[in-house]
RNA sequence: GGGCCUGUAGCUCAGCUGGUUAGAGCACACGCUUGAUAAGCGUGGGGUCGAAAGUUCGAAUCUUUCCAGGCCCA
């Protein structure tokens, strides 16, 4: 007799989609179908009319290619935009980039450098704009392949005309509401290039200075007051130490530590303050006996004033907490016109940003004794002249880290120069901002208000002033008669509609009288018609700031304001910060209803990322060797709210993540390969126990995603969908159901009942993971039956019917899952005596206490398919008197719970024989003579 | 140095307003299966909750200090 293969009646899995991803390359072709099929434009028009949710994208700067925290940051955002659209919004997310400021500057000079090519402003711009529209491509491409949607043909770009004329209209309201000053602030000045040099243009090298320590006399009887002491030399005085003397005529004050220990010593005929801290250090230096005659603080001479070693000038004595003992004398000389943290000081204290120097480096006739002299080459006269007086103590050359010109190498010095500035103060800037981080911004998380509460409270006037060429020019005329510099609010408005068709170029190109609105243009102060322009830019942080106005509020499918930003924490000083205080002024509103931050990429030990330190990872290697979509997942397992780690490690894990989720949806469609719903469902009454549980439990998945993501949660709803699959699909209904699915007739009501069940809950999976999982949930999606929307993104997130969540039979199936557990224990139990291989060779017999006799009764069918076993016998018994009786049985395995009371499991080799089509074991195998190997149920499903 | 934040098993996360032997998934070990098979199932080991001190009858959970790390300033 011909052997039959009852593998062959079975209805096995089968399915074309892949349980390898192969990834890298399905990815990038599924991305060229969307684009071909314009799936974009699709989900716009599919949520034209609809309420919308606003994300406005936060420009990343046009250089270099994208990075982990851009990778985070896009793929955040498009979690959010899918979602909001899956979820009843039209959510059209426009990208953008900042594209002036001076990163892209530098490059470009450096390649002009390079190819000694044409220098001026004009040609510098233009390069610029050309490499800024380089990097927006190659960035767009690299977004993209991320599987993020939105407008990547119609971005909005900083530099776009359009753009620049918004900026310009912008400055424009801040000019004419009075919010804009002209002021001094010390920035780092090349003297020998006559410029400003940013941060990044200087370098740090080594230089000789003349190093000083130089007494500025103080009120001996006041000291003698407030100190209540008596002071038996001539002199008092405050020395302080510095290795640029040349600062010294404008010194405006003294800083001491408000909380350190000071102290007035006395030394031949006169008495000297320094910190008490340096005693040692000043002992040496001065060659002096010091005798301490009082110890001090701050407060005990608070108010009072030295006097300023050779100009007729007090100099008050002010509490600075910038002052450190590293150097020095504690005491520290003060020319807010000349120094960061004296320039902060001063305008603490309302001195005068007091600076001497003209463009060249050279003193002005404000200090007589040195007027055009070089300041290096004045600190030798001004060393003469404070040791002809005697107020030098000690002098000495020493070696230092000295800022140097990046250019031309030269020393730079500290030099306050006149810039534009937006008053936090007039107009009430601060005030009402602070209003709104308090009262109109939700903050997630909610810490985010705390930190730019106090970062807007705090903050200077805003320098809008930049001494660089790559930007929006801020459009100030200078009169060359009386100096003056002024914006006027004609040629501003002139300008912005002249951008808007030749960019801000044109201020480079033409001359003032041919301006749009620079025509008879007059001082306003001296009438004077000899005007020059100034040739500042505007700080690129003005730039996007402005975006809600030169993008929200001008494209149709957006509106002001947005309803969130959504940005790295570092953002609460820069664009969170800058739009809010550029929309508050000009519109008295924040331009955000909420504001998102997440944290920083950082290595598998919470290091920062860094090429020293060679821990970096790129984007690019992970959709290499993972694709994608590992990526996605990383972004969505993550908690992101904290700083988040990347490592071999997670990507490993996460891909084993993955895999499972991906095998689940593989299996289901595969045992969905005959199921064509409109014709096979089966309705909820007419579900198994196992069924219905199953959708219990979706409907629970339901109910913990959509609040996760609402709340921005994504690494619950990672956790939450892929415990659903491992657990409650995987390692239970799954498994459970294989006897069903594979060996009951195809089109028998219990096996299209499980069908139904699955294609729900595929259903439902694939809808609730589209945000994060793009392409595999399309992919999935394409090979499930039935009619749908052409693509998951066009979906909607799933409903689920009220019928589902029976809590009753959850509440039961909790205790039969405990006994479940204790089933397992014992066929492992089993397993290890040899007694059975699989579950399926065994019976199971449950002993009982009569407690949970309610739970247990009637469910041997269903307990028999939830633990994949020939057959469960259960009996509600007293315990004792069945010990004995077990004892004396050979064959059996017997477990005594230990978790629940009462509870005695007995594994046995089930009676019978193994069915060789179905592999449970039954007596009635061997009773039909034409398939004797078969038992009855597979005998019955063979029928015709 | 200042502001804001973080620190629970090898990894990613739970653990509400302080209250029984701190949980899950993955990884690991061992076994089963070979009809999801470069898959699937089961069992098991693993944490002094960054460290110390304090408040309390009781702390991973509150306070302080310290250590490590991140962002932004100086």
């Amino acid at each position: 007799m011909e052997k039959i293969e009852y593998k062959d009646t079975l209805n096995l899995p089968k399915t074309e989609f892949q349980m390898k991803a192969r990834l890298s390359e399905t990815e990038a072709e599924r991305l060229r179908e969307w684009e071909k099929k314009g799936l974009y434009e699709q989900i716009m028009a599919a949520g034209a009319g609809r309420e919308k949710f606003i994300l406005h994208d936060g420009p990343p700067y046009a250089n270099g290619h994208i990075h982990m925290g851009h990778a985070l940051n896009k793929i955040l955002k498009d979690i959010i935009v899918k979602n909001a659209f899956m979820s009843g919004f039209s959510a059209d997310y426009v990208p953008g980039w900042d594209c002036h400021g001076l990163p892209i500057e530098l490059q470009v000079e450096k390649e002009l450098k390079k190819e000694k090519a044409e220098f001026s402003k004009i040609a510098v711009r233009k390069r610029c704009r050309s490499y800024a529209k380089r990097f927006v491509g190659i960035q767009r491409d690299e977004f993209r392949r991320l599987g993020v949607f939105g407008k990547w043909d119609e971005p909005y770009l900083t530099m776009n005309f359009s753009y620049q004329a918004a900026i310009m209209r912008e400055l424009g309201k801040f000019q004419e509401e009075g919010l804009i000053y002209k002021g001094k602030k010390p920035v780092h000045w090349c003297a020998s290039c006559r410029t400003a040099l940013a941060e990044a243009e200087v370098e740090h090298a080594e230089k000789t200075s003349p190093s000083v320590y130089v007494a500025f006399p103080v009120d001996k009887e006041e000291l003698e007051k407030r100190l209540n002491v008596k002071i038996a030399d001539k002199k008092t005085a405050i020395i302080i130490w510095t290795t640029t003397p040349w600062t010294i005529p404008a010194n405006l004050a003294v800083a001491i530590h408000p909380d350190l220990d000071y102290v007035l010593v006395s030394a031949k005929e006169t008495s000297y303050i320094f910190a008490e801290g340096l005693m040692e250090s000043m002992t040496e230096v001065m060659g002096l006996d010091f005798k301490i005659i009082k110890k001090f603080r701050y407060k005990d001479i608070e108010g009072m004033k030295a006097r300023h070693p050779f100009i007729e000038r007090d100099s008050p004595i002010l509490p600075g907490t910038h002052v450190t003992l590293e150097a020095g004398t504690g005491c520290v000389h003060t020319a807010p016109g000349h120094g960061q943290d004296d320039y902060a000081l001063g305008l603490q204290y309302g001195l005068e940003v007091y600076a001497p120097v003209d463009d060249g480096g050279k003193f002005t006739e404000d200090v007589p004794e040195f007027t055009g002299q070089f300041v290096f080459k004045a600190n030798k006269g001004i060393i003469e002249l404070m040791e002809k007086n005697g107020s030098l103590l000690k002098t000495e050359d020493i070696r230092h880290s000295y800022p140097h010109c990046w250019r031309c190498k030269r020393p730079v010095i500290f030099r306050a120069t006149e810039q534009w500035f937006v008053s936090m103060e007039a107009g009430e800037l601060r005030e009402k901002a602070l209003r709104a981080i308090e009262g109109d911004i939700e903050w997630i998380p909610a810490w985010g208000k705390e930190r730019i509460y106090k970062m807007i409270e705090n903050r200077p006037d805003w320098c809008l002033s930049r001494q660089r060429v790559w930007g929006v020019p801020i459009p100030a005329i200078r009169c060359l008669d009386c100096e003056e510099s002024f914006l006027d609010k004609g040629l501003i408005k002139g300008l912005a509609e002249a951008f808007e068709s030749k960019g801000a170029d044109i201020w480079y190109e033409l001359d003032i009288s041919d301006l749009p609105g620079g025509e008879g243009l007059r001082c306003p102060k001296c009438k004077g018609k000899a005007l020059k322009k100034e040739e500042d830019i505007l700080d690129v942080w003005f730039d996007s700031g402005v975006s809600y106005a030169a993008v929200l509020e001008k494209r149709e499918n957006l509106e002001f304001p947005a309803s969130l930003y959504l940005e790295g924490s570092d953002q609460h000083r820069g664009w969170f910060h800058s739009s809010l205080l550029t929309s508050i002024g000009t519109r008295g509103a924040p331009p955000y209803k909420a504001a998102l931050t997440h944290g920083f990429v950082v290595d598998g030990k919470g290091k920062k990322m860094s090429k020293t330190q060679g821990n970096v990872i790129a984007p690019e290697s992970i959709i290499k060797r993972y694709g994608a979509e590992v990526l996605r997942l990383w972004v969505a397992a993550e908690d992101y709210r904290d700083d988040i780690r990347i490592s071999e490690e997670i990507l490993k894990r996460l891909s084993e993540g993955y895999r499972r989720i991906r095998n689940t949806f593989r299996y289901i469609l595969g045992n969905l390969s005959d199921f064509v719903p409109e014709r096979d469902n089966v309705p909820y009454e007419g579900l198994e126990e196992l069924d219905r549980l199953t959708l219990q439990r979706l409907a629970l998945l339901n109910s913990s995603v959509k609040p996760a993501y609402k709340k921005y949660e994504f690494h619950k709803v990672y956790h939450s969908v892929h415990n659903f699959c491992a657990v409650d699909l995987s390692a239970f209904y799954l498994d459970a159901i294989k006897d069903r699915l594979y060996t009951a007739k195809a089109g028998s009501r219990e096996r299209r009942a499980a069908q139904t069940t699955i294609y729900h809950v595929l259903d439902h999976l694939l809808r609730l993971f589209a945000p994060v999982l793009v392409f595999t949930t399309e992919e999935a999606w394409q090979l499930m039956p039935g009619e749908r929307e052409e693509s998951v993104h066009l979906a909607a997130m799933p409903k689920v019917p009220e019928n589902w969540a029976d809590a009753n039979l959850a509440s039961r199936w909790k205790e039969l899952l405990e006994i479940k557990t204790e089933v397992s224990k014992a066929l492992e139990g089993a397993r290890k005596e040899k007694l059975i291989g699989h579950p399926l060779d065994a019976v199971v017999i449950i002993t009982y206490p009569h407690g949970i006799e309610e739970i247990l009764k009637g469910r041997e069918e269903a307990l028999k398919e939830a633990l994949v076993v020939s057959a469960v016998e259960m009996r509600c018994a007293p315990e004792r008197e069945k010990k004995e009786e077990q004892v004396l049985k050979e064959q059996t395995f017997t477990l005594d719970s230990t978790i629940i009371s009462g509870l005695s499991i007995d594994v046995k080799k089930a009676s019978g024989t193994k069915c060789e089509r179905c592999w449970h074991y039954s007596t009635s195998v061997g009773e039909n003579n034409s398939a004797p190997t078969i038992c009855a149920r597979c005998s019955a499903a063979l029928e015709d």
